[in-house]
Order: C-alpha cells, then sequence, then structure tokens
DNA sequence: CCAGACGTTGTT
DNA sequence: GTCTGG
DNA sequence: CCAGACGTTGTT
DNA sequence: GTCTGG
C-alpha cells in the first residue's frame, strides 16, 4: 500500500507543487468523510439498495486504490456496513465486499490489525469468510479466497482456521476458485515440506480441474524437487511427467518445460518432454510454437543430443511467420546441428535474416559464432555466410556481433586469416561504426604483416586516413605503421605514406604519424645501411607498383570507390514536372475511361443510334497498313448487341495530297451485312481523321461467326502544293488495299449467350467438368464456347428467358471478380430473387482475363456490390463476421435513388456510431439480434433507425438450436426459404445425388432478414459498417422482392411504413443439421446437411421430434392464442422453441394489432453464406 | 445538470 | 450521439 | 448463437 | 458466472 503511495508521489512530482497537494488532499478528504455518510445510509436501508451500494463500495475501493488511508474510524464503518452486504442476495455485491476486504488487508497495519485488537472485526472477517469461501458462485468464492490470501499476510493464524473451507473449495468445480484455494492452501503451509506432498498427491490423485491449479502444482512440485536435489523417483516427478499427457496445453508445456528446467535431468528423463514440445512446434498456435521452441532452445544448452529429434520441425519452423519464433528456432538448430547440415543452414538463413530485427540477428551471429568453434572445419561456409550479412543493413551491436565472430573464426583458424582480413578491409571501405573500423584496423595491424601478402591491405588502410574522421585515422596511422615494423620489403613506402599523415589536422594523427614515421626512418636507415654492406639489393615490383597507386594519386581522390556523384541528366530536368505526374497517373485513367470515350463518340454519330450500349470495344486498335506506308489506317472493334462498329483511324503521310470523303469497304466471308459507312470528310496531311463501318451481325445463324472481312479504302485524292497548302479543285477517286480484318468467337459470344443459353446448358449440362480448363482462342464452334463458358462458370440459366421484359435498353453490370469463390453463388442466387434479370456473358479478347460476366437487367439494376473483397463466404457466420447486406443506394450518394439497392459487406453486431473504443468486440451490449418490439425504445437501435438505416441481410439460411428436454446438447437446426427446386432437399430424402446438390446451390433463393445498420469511425482506421438482425415473435421475415425493396428505400417509405412490412412469413422450412455447426470454427457443407436428430437411447424423443416435423412440414394448423404459443397440447417436447412455430395467426393479426405487438417471434443466427466454395 | 448506460438469448 | 436517473 | 477462457508473480 | 472470440 505504501508501495502505491510512494509511487503516485513520485509521479505527481513527489508533491512538490503545494497547490497540486492541497487541491488533491481536499478532493480526498471530500469524498472519504462522505464515504461514511453513505455507508451509514446504506447500513440502516432495507432492502438494501444494491446499486448504492455498489457505488460506495466502488468509492471505498477508489479511495483504497488511492493510496488514501481510509481513517480507523471509516474502515470500521465500512467494514460493518460491508458485514451487511456479505449477506446480500446480489453476487456481484458480495465479491465487490471480499474485493474490498483483499484492498483493505493490504492496510492491514493501520486498519484491520489494529481494529481487530479490540474490536470483534476480526472475528467477523473470519466468519463471513469462512462463509464465502464455500459460497455458491464462484466469482465471489474466488474472490474471498483471494482475499484471504491476502490476509495471511496479516494474521497468518486466522487464515489456518480456514483451511477446512479451503480445502473444499479447493475441489470446486470452478477452475478460478480452484485455483486461488489451491493457492491458499500452499502459502498455508509452504514452509512444510511434507504437508505440501502431501496435498500435491491428494489433489492431483483424481484430477484437477483448473488447468492453472496444475500449473501451480507442477510448479510446486518442481520446486520441491529442486529443494530435495536428485532422486528422480519421487511421485512428484511422476505427477509432472504425467502432466505431459494431460489435455490443456497449458498444463503440458508448463509439465515439459519444468522437467527441462530440473537441474540434473538425465537424457532419457528429458525425452518424454521434449517430444510433447516437438508437438507444439507444429501447433497453429504461434504462442505454442513460441514456447515450445524456446524450451527447446534451452534444452539444446544442456543436452543438445536431445533436441535432434526435433530437428525437421524446426527446420519448418524457421520459415515461421513469427519471427521470433523463426529466430529461436534458428539459433537452437546452429546448437545442435551437425555439421553436415550446416550448409543447407546457412542457405535458409540468410533468406530470413533480412526480415528481423537486429536484437534477433545479433542472437544468430552469437549461435553462429558457437558453432565456429564446435565445427572449425566449416570456417569457410560460415565466413562467408558472416560477410554476406556485413554487407546487409544493419545497426552497430548486428555488425559488432558479426565482426567479432569473424575476429574470433581468424584467430583460431589461419587458413582462414586472408579470407577474413579481405573481407574485413572491404568492410571498412563503408563503415559507420567508428569502434569496428578501430577494431579491424588493430587486427589488421597485428595480423596483416604476417600474410603471405601484405601488400594488399595497404590501400584499404590508406584510405581511411584519407577518408574517415579522426579517431579512425590514428588507427589506420598505427596500422600502417605496424606492416613498416614488421615487413622490410614495404617499409619505404609505408614511409612515404606516413609522410603524409604527418600533414593531418588533427593532432593525435598527426602525433602519431610523426612518432612512427621517427621509428621507421630510423629503422629504413638500418636497414640501408645493411644493404649496403651486404651488397643486396632488393626489387619488390609488386610492392612499389601496388604503393604507386597511391603515391601517385592526388591525396584528394584516392581510391574512392564512392565519389561518383549522381550525375543529373538533362532529360529529367528539361520534363515540367505537370507531364510527370500525368504521365504516371494516366494509364489507370485512361483504361477506365476508354470505353466511356468509345460510348460518348459513338454516340454523336447519327447512324449509330439504336445500337443499345456499348457491350465491348477491342482492347487494342489493329494496324492494317504496312509500316512506313502512305496511309496508315488502324482498326478497332466495337460490339453492341446486333452489330459490330469498326472504327477506322486514318492519317495520311503524303504532304502533297488531301484525301476527301474516306470509307474502309469491306466484305465479309460470311452472312454479315454491311450495313452503311460513315466516311472521314477530309484527310489533310497528317492529321488523323475517323471513318466508321457498321456491319449486323448474322441473323440467321449465329453459330457462325469466325468471319474474315477483306478491306479496301475508297478515297478522293486532291493534290495539293506542300508548300502553300492550296488544295487543287480536280481530285480523282483512288483506292487502297488493307489486310484483312479477322472477327472471331470472343467477340460474339455475348450476343450468342443470349440467344443460346438455354439450349448450349441442356447440351452440356451433364459432362459437367470441374477441373477443365479452357481459353477461348482454342474454341473452334460457338457452342463450344458457350460450354465451355458455361462449364468454367459452374453455372447454367437461372431464368428462363421468357420472363424476361423485352427491354433492349439494359443496364450492365460487369463483375470481374467472378472466380474469386462466392460472387457467382449471390449474383446467381439474386437473379432468381429479383426475378427479372437476363443473364449474358462475354468475352474479351482471347488474351485477356477469359469471362467477365455481364448482367442486365431489364426493371431492375443488379446492385453494384460495394468492396466484395471483404466478404468470405462460409457455412458457419457467426456475429462479428462480415456478410453481404442490401441497401439503399442515397447512403452512400446523397442524390442517388433511394430505391436503388448496393451491397456491401458488414459486420454482423451493430457498432454504434458513438462507440469510442479501438475495437468493437469491446461493445460491453449485445447487438447481434434487435427486438422488433422494442426497437423504437432501445437507443442504440432507433437511433440508426431514424436515420433510415435499414437494411435486408442475404443469407442461405439460419441456424438455430433447440433444446432439447432431458439433454443437455441442444438441437441445430437449419432454417431456410423453401426452394423452388425441383429436388426437395428436406431431410427425408437421404439419396441426393452430389450433383442435384449442386443444382439446388444454384438456384437458391436467399432468404432476406430485416435488419438495421450504423457506421462506426473508430479513432484509428476504416469506418465501419454493421448490422443487427430484427428478431419477431414468430417466423417472419421480408416475404419478397417489394418487401425488400420498400424496407430499403428509407428515402420513399417512412419508418413507419417501413415496420409495418415486418409480415409474418409462413413458408419457411428447415432440417435438423449435424452438432458440427455448434463450433463456429467447423466450415464445411456438413453444416447444413440434413442430419438425423440426436436420439441418443430416447425413442421416444424421436418418434415426437419427428411427429413434429411431420406436423411441421405439412403445415398443420394447429390454433394457438397469440400470447400462449408454448405448451403444444400434442406434447411434444420443448416445442416452444418459438422459430419452429409456423404460426398460424399472422394475417389477422398483422392486419390490425398494434405494431409492437404484432411481431412475432424471432428470425436470426448464422448464415451460411455460399455453397460450394470452389476450392 | 451530470453521470452512466446504451443489448440479446434463455431460464428461474 | 442521445436518453435516463439521480 | 456456441466454445472456451477466466491467473499470478516480478521486473524492466 | 461473465466475457471474448469465432
Amino acid at each position: 500500500m505504501l508501495k502505491k503511495f510512494d509511487k503516485k508521489d513520485e509521479e505527481s512530482g513527489g508533491g512538490s507543487n503545494p497547490l497540486q497537494h492541497l487541491e488533491k488532499s481536499a478532493v480526498l478528504q471530500e469524498a472519504s468523510s462522505s464515504t461514511p455518510v453513505c455507508l451509514a445510509r446504506v447500513f440502516n436501508e432495507t432492502p438494501i439498495n444494491p446499486r448504492k451500494c455498489a457505488h460506495i463500495l466502488t468509492k471505498i475501493l477508489y479511495l483504497i486504490n488511492q493510496g488514501e488511508h481510509l481513517g480507523t474510524t471509516e474502515a470500521t464503518e465500512a467494514f460493518f456496513a460491508m458485514t451487511k452486504l456479505f449477506q446480500s442476495n446480489d453476487p456481484t455485491l458480495r465479491r465487490m465486499c471480499y474485493l474490498t476486504i483483499k484492498e483493505m488487508s493490504c492496510i492491514a497495519e493501520d486498519v484491520i490489525i489494529v481494529t481487530s485488537r479490540q474490536s470483534t472485526m476480526l472475528q467477523a472477517v473470519e466468519r463471513y469468510m469462512k462463509q464465502a469461501i464455500v459460497d455458491k458462485v464462484p466469482s465471489v468464492s474466488s474472490s474471498a479466497l483471494v482475499s484471504s490470501l491476502h490476509l495471511l499476510k496479516c494474521s497468518f493464524d486466522v487464515v489456518k482456521r480456514w483451511v477446512n473451507e479451503a480445502q473444499e473449495a479447493a475441489s470446486s468445480d470452478n477452475i478460478m476458485v480452484q485455483y486461488h484455494a489451491l493457492g491458499l492452501l500452499y502459502h498455508v503451509r509452504k514452509n512444510d515440506r511434507l504437508a505440501v506432498s502431501k496435498m500435491i498427491s491428494k489433489f492431483t490423485r483424481h484430477g484437477l480441474k483448473s488447468p492453472f491449479a496444475y500449473c501451480m502444482m507442477i510448479r510446486v512440485a518442481s520446486k520441491q524437487l529442486e529443494e530435495e536435489d536428485g532422486s528422480r523417483d519421487s511421485p512428484l516427478f511422476d505427477f509432472i511427467e504425467s502432466c505431459l499427457r494431460n489435455k490443456h496445453e497449458m498444463v503440458v508445456y508448463e509439465a515439459a518445460s519444468a522437467i527441462v528446467n530440473l537441474p540434473g535431468c538425465s537424457a532419457k528423463e528429458l525425452a518424454p518432454a521434449v517430444s510433447v514440445l516437438q508437438l507444439f512446434c507444429s501447433s497453429p498456435k504461434a504462442a505454442l510454437r513460441y514456447a515450445a521452441v524456446r524450451t527447446l532452445n534451452k534444452v539444446a544448452m544442456k543436452h543438445p543430443s536431445a533436441v535432434t529429434a526435433c530437428n525437421l520441425d524446426l527446420e519448418n519452423l524457421v520459415t515461421d511467420s513469427n519471427r521470433s519464433i523463426a529466430t529461436l528456432a534458428i539459433t537452437t538448430l546452429l546448437k545442435t546441428g551437425s555439421e553436415s547440415s550446416i550448409d543447407r543452414l546457412m542457405k535458409q538463413i540468410s533468406s530470413f535474416m533480412s526480415e528481423i530485427s537486429d536484437e534477433f540477428k545479433v542472437v544468430v551471429v552469437q549461435a553462429i559464432s558457437a558453432l565456429c568453434q564446435k565445427y572449425p572445419r566449416k570456417h569457410a561456409v560460415l565466413m562467408n555466410f558472416l560477410f554476406t550479412m556485413l554487407r546487409e543493413e544493419g545497426g552497430f551491436e548486428y555488425k559488432r556481433a558479426i565482426v567479432d565472430c569473424i575476429i574470433s573464426i581468424i584467430e583460431e583458424n589461419s587458413e582462414s586469416k586472408e579470407t577474413g582480413l579481405s573481407h574485413l578491409c572491404e568492410f571498412i571501405e563503408d563503415c559507420e561504426f567508428t569502434v569496428l573500423a578501430t577494431r579491424i584496423l588493430h587486427l589488421l595491424g597485428q595480423e596483416g604483416p604476417k600474410t603471405n601478402n601484405p601488400s594488399k591491405y595497404i590501400r584499404f588502410i590508406y584510405n581511411r586516413v584519407v577518408l574517415e574522421h579522426e579517431e579512425v585515422r590514428a588507427g589506420a596511422v598505427s596500422a600502417l605503421a605496424k606492416f613498416g615494423a614488421q615487413n622490410e620489403e614495404m617499409l619505404p613506402s609505408i614511409l612515404v605514406l606516413l609522410k603524409r599523415c604527418v600533414m593531418d589536422d588533427d593532432n593525435e594523427v598527426r602525433d602519431r604519424a610523426t612518432f612512427y614515421l621517427n621509428v621507421l626512418e630510423q629503422k629504413q636507415k638500418a636497414l640501408n645501411a645493411g644493404y649496403i654492406l651486404n651488397g643486396l639489393t632488393v626489387s619488390i615490383p609488386g610492392l612499389e607498383r601496388a604503393l604507386q597507386q597511391y603515391t601517385l594519386e592526388p591525396s584528394e581522390k584516392p581510391f574512392d570507390l564512392k565519389s561518383v556523384p549522381l550525375a543529373t541528366t538533362p532529360m529529367a530536368e528539361q520534363r515540367p514536372e505537370s507531364t510527370a505526374t500525368a504521365t504516371v497517373k494516366q494509364p489507370e485513367k485512361v483504361a477506365a475511361t476508354r470505353q466511356e470515350i468509345f460510348q460518348e463518340q459513338l454516340a454523336a454519330v447519327p447512324e449509330f443510334q439504336g445500337l443499345g450500349p456499348l457491350f465491348k470495344s477491342s482492347p487494342e486498335p489493329v494496324a492494317l497498313t504496312e509500316s512506313e506506308t502512305e496511309y496508315v489506317i488502324r482498326c478497332t472493334k466495337h460490339t453492341f448487341s446486333d452489330h459490330l462498329v469498326f472504327q477506322f483511324d486514318c492519317t495520311n503521310t503524303l504532304n502533297d495530297q488531301t484525301l476527301e470523303n474516306v470509307t474502309v469497304q469491306m466484305e465479309p466471308t460470311e452472312a454479315y451485312e454491311v450495313l452503311s459507312y460513315v466516311p472521314a470528310r477530309s484527310l489533310p496531311y497528317n492529321q488523323p481523321g475517323t471513318c466508321y463501318t457498321l456491319v449486323a451481325l448474322p441473323k440467321e445463324d449465329p453459330t457462325a461467326v469466325a468471319c474474315t472481312f477483306s478491306c479496301v479504302m475508297k478515297f478522293t485524292v486532291k493534290d495539293c502544293d506542300p508548300n502553300t497548302g492550296e488544295i487543287d479543285e480536280e481530285g480523282y477517286e483512288d483506292e487502297y488495299v488493307l489486310e484483312d480484318l479477322e472477327v472471331t468467337v470472343a467477340d460474339h459470344i455475348q450476343k450468342v449467350m443470349k440467344v443460346n443459353f438455354e439450349a448450349a446448358w441442356d447440351e452440356v449440362g451433364d459432362e459437367f467438368e470441374k477441373e477443365e480448363t479452357f481459353t477461348l482462342s482454342t474454341v473452334k464452334t460457338l457452342e463450344e464456347a458457350v460450354g465451355n463458358i458455361v462449364k468454367f462458370l459452374g453455372m447454367h440459366p437461372c431464368e428462363r428467358s421468357d420472363k424476361v421484359p423485352e427491354n433492349k435498353n439494359t443496364h450492365t453490370l460487369l463483375l470481374a471478380g467472378v472466380f474469386r469463390g462466392g460472387h457467382d453463388i449471390l449474383v446467381r442466387s439474386r437473379l432468381l430473387l429479383l426475378d427479372t434479370v437476363t443473364m449474358q456473358v462475354t468475352a474479351r479478347s482471347s488474351e485477356e482475363l477469359p469471362v467477365d460476366i455481364i448482367l442486365a437487367s431489364g426493371r431492375q439494376r443488379l446492385p453494384e456490390w460495394r468492396d466484395p473483397d471483404k466478404y468470405c463466404p462460409s457455412y458457419n457466420k457467426s456475429p462479428q463476421s462480415s456478410s453481404p447486406v442490401l441497401l439503399s443506394r442515397q447512403h452512400f450518394e446523397k442524390g442517388a435513388d433511394s430505391s436503388e439497392q448496393v451491397i456491401i459487406p458488414m459486420r454482423w453486431g451493430l457498432v454504434p456510431s458513438w462507440f469510442k473504443e479501438s475495437d468493437p468486440s469491446k461493445l460491453q451490449f449485445n447487438t447481434t439480434n434487435c427486438r422488433s418490439d422494442t426497437i423504437l425504445e432501445k437507443q442504440s437501435f432507433k437511433v440508426p433507425l431514424g436515420k433510415g438505416r435499414r437494411c435486408v441481410v442475404l443469407a442461405d439460411g439460419f441456424y438455430e438450436w433447440q433444446r432439447c428436454q432431458g439433454r443437455n446438447q441442444r438441437q441445430p437446426y437449419f432454417i431456410y426459404f423453401p426452394q423452388i427446386s425441383t429436388e426437395k432437399s428436406a431431410g427425408n430424402d437421404a439419396s441426393d445425388s452430389p450433383d442435384s446438390k449442386e443444382k439446388v446451390w444454384d438456384n437458391w433463393r436467399l432468404l432476406t432478414m430485416a435488419g438495421i445498420f450504423d457506421c462506426w469511425e473508430p479513432p484509428e482506421g476504416e469506418r465501419l459498417y454493421s448490422y443487427s438482425i430484427i428478431t419477431v415473435d414468430s417466423c417472419k421475415g421480408l416475404n419478397g422482392e417489394e418487401a425488400v425493396s420498400k424496407w430499403l428505400d428509407f428515402g420513399e417509405v417512412t419508418t413507419q411504413e417501413a415496420l409495418k412490412l415486418i409480415h409474418p412469413i409462413d413458408n419457411i422450412t428447415f432440417h435438423p443439421v449435424s452438432q458440427v455447426v455448434n463450433n463456429s470454427r467447423n466450415n464445411t457443407p456438413e453444416c447444413l446437411a440434413p442430419a438425423d436428430l440426436v436420439t441418443k437411447k430416447e425413442p421416444k424423443t424421436s418418434g415426437s421430434s419427428q411427429r413434429m416435423m411431420q406436423w411441421l412440414a405439412t403445415k398443420s394448423p394447429k390454433k394457438e392464442a397469440p400470447g400462449s404459443p408454448k405448451k403444444d397440447e400434442s406434447g411434444v417436447p420443448q416445442w416452444s422453441s418459438q422459430f419452429l412455430q409456423k404460426s398460424p395467426l399472422p394475417a389477422k393479426r398483422g392486419a390490425t394489432s398494434s405494431l409492437l405487438e404484432r411481431w412475432l417471434k424471432q428470425e436470426k443466427e448464422d448464415e451460411p453464406m455460399a455453397k460450394r466454395p470452389h476450392s
């Protein structure tokens, strides 16, 4: 407590600010003086007002936590107030009381002890504590145990008397109670070794419930073992070992790490622990992998051989996405790796070194260093690796670790000296760390002269003198001098260099140079004398040449590698900025608007009116002329539903001619009809012009689409004067033969699909093969193309064409992401839902993406799908996940038609717009559903509702769990709209072929559930849309397209009217499904596959359940009063579960009764979105 | 006025 | 943000 | 909705 | 029991 107080003092500057201090104490005084008064009031109040009490307790806790001592009087009064609260019915309140005691016990010396000596307070504590420890509510019991633990500190004897109660609590089912109870018992007995041993064996014999308790026991046991030193026969060790087979990973790990940490453990004893750690290595949980590898690392230090078994797993961990794990795995491998595995290991490491932080890198380097000592023969490989690392980015610690390691290798392996030194030389060329540079220079001075070819180091060293700052220069000078001193042949050259250094700016450098120079000159003189005396001449041509390099070069520019200035290119300078940005941005923009530009241009031509929307333009113009000819003609193809428009961009490159009335005449080989030509009026020299040719697609035979056009350009030539530009009046007709133009299948598929879709499907439908791939370019006939597309998409026409209104003015929506799982599913389903959609498939040229889908709707546009990436199909969607939701477009664009809809993925579980936290999961209340009967009362819902934030949640169906009488388990059902499909998917027919199942999903009619949404802007990050599903008192929903539209159209339809749309839905169906769906991690088709009811030895239930199913399936009307949906007299157990109720009452009710009353039971739960996630 | 909550399910 | 309770 | 966790010490 | 994560 005092500690806390001190801490607070420290934080507020030790109370040095008198004003602040004064203010603070005034506040506290006010607060604490009011507390006893409040408590007194509470004390006298009957019945106790829990809220008030909680409030006051919170205040007490606050005061205690603030470090403010409660006065003895206050504490006593507070305590007696609490004694009343100990008996409260509200467990939260009881819990708070004990927690308060815990806090009070922290200041026990001041309050409890003092008071207890003179009063009955401690006795009261005792009495209530004993009660509390065996409280039925686990959290109260836990709190009491924790409080008792703290009381231990002030009154050991008292707590000892509660041991019986604590022992009882230790057998509790509740894991926290058990944990705390064992903790308490241990603390009572921790000085009695025998008692602790007994305790462990007693409580572990029948198994503990709490994994924490196990962990604690393991720790206690291993501590005992350590003290006992030796003797692994102990039952304590057996206990720890048995924990390796515990079902909780936590316990298993605790046991393994306890064994590993036991001093003097033999390899045999380690083996089981290591093998569970090995298992952890491949766990999907990062924490486990980390724990395992860290522990193995520890083992590797003491018993490297024990870890070898895990080497494979560790190698897998090297590529772990978690860097800490990878690093540990590597270091462990390095510790245990065999000599032969080193090469492979180094390869693995190098790829990942660049991705980890320096801290980790140092660890790895140190491990490598250890490896060098272990396998001296491998020094070459290791050194090579180190040099690669040395060249990479890295901080000082890292580089120093590498340099240390290299130096140690050099010192221990004479063969590696040469390579080592020259690499280090390279390193100091570009080394930003003074310490490392001087260190290396020192080493060079020491080792360099002893090598076979010492002269090669000189230039590196001398460069340091020229380029670096003082410290390094000084180091370099010393190193140079050492070469001179140890190598007579080089001495003269060294002297030359040192003479330069004498002129250095820095005192230290100059002094050293001078000193060395003097000494070495002396030596040189002596040598000279010696040579003359001996009559010997010395020739060292190699050295001469090496030294010449630097002696001849002017000192400003020695052998500098980095002094190449970046030349500024005049081009870059000249280019104006605007051009540069434009070139960067344009590609995207152009691509996005190309089609639009064409559309505009073509629409401006009167001849092309009434062609309908432009489906497609060929991506690249095709050149119809050779290069370097008189004219340049390039053709772009535009595809309309029944026509083609060829656009010819022409340029005249003859400066003595002007062309007029230019057209491109086309002759088709097939039944294409050239309808008209739109000429380019005039084509002066070098000014581009455009002419068009309009062609009708063959009507009679839509399959004969591959066609070649021969093209001839026709025009009138008028000569003109290249200089004056004067044009001759007289002109003459001429023509120019162009390359043939080919029209391919791809251009027409969109057209043909429309015509042949149904027929084509019937033909290819049976030979459906998912794996088959194809490209359009390989397709010969149209049927083949259609068939392939159909196969490729795994879809078939959802609607009969006779339902499609003959409306040419179609709107098209391009879904580029067809191949990402799920998109097509929704599209298909929506087709059904909207009931008015025709489907067309088009293709770009064969080089591009093979297929896009164009959906054209006659009456209603298919909703735009925003952010489809955020949606992920699942058979088992749970709250917090994202699902596609329909809403009015006006929510995004002010001007939009509010009846227009868009689809966006939203989070399930509405996050109110005012929510302050950063994480939606911190929302402390559940907004998965929204009761329709209280929607207007709850602010979290009525606010968004007031803003028209209504939406429709799309799902294949939802799951609902039904409580079964007498059984613990709950039976899940899948609930959905009855499907129009020929197959009855209800559970009575088990002989569904996989094929027919697939078809069911192709035509699935989505469940449309009314919802409300809100838009939340987190403090950080993107705004989040989220929704709640509205529940009603019976199976209700939005029935039909009209209801869906009205519900969404907040612009036109008021909240009042919209709420009326929540009609009961009587045509909903369901079937029982497997328990697999219970765990939301299970995402397989099994989730919604019809399953048998869980019967388990209770044929009676099975019978009745079936009866219920039958009853429901036949929609046998059971009249029931609206208010009493339960207790069906047929005796079906637990039938009260509302969702099953196809209540026969709605009609009457829906029409008349009040809004809030009208809504019957619920719909809610999981939506499995996409079937068939292709892969 | 400020402080504090803001919600669902089911069961007893 | 907006409503409710004190 | 269901499944599964829920904690402590001390040190930096 | 209560909360969080899926």
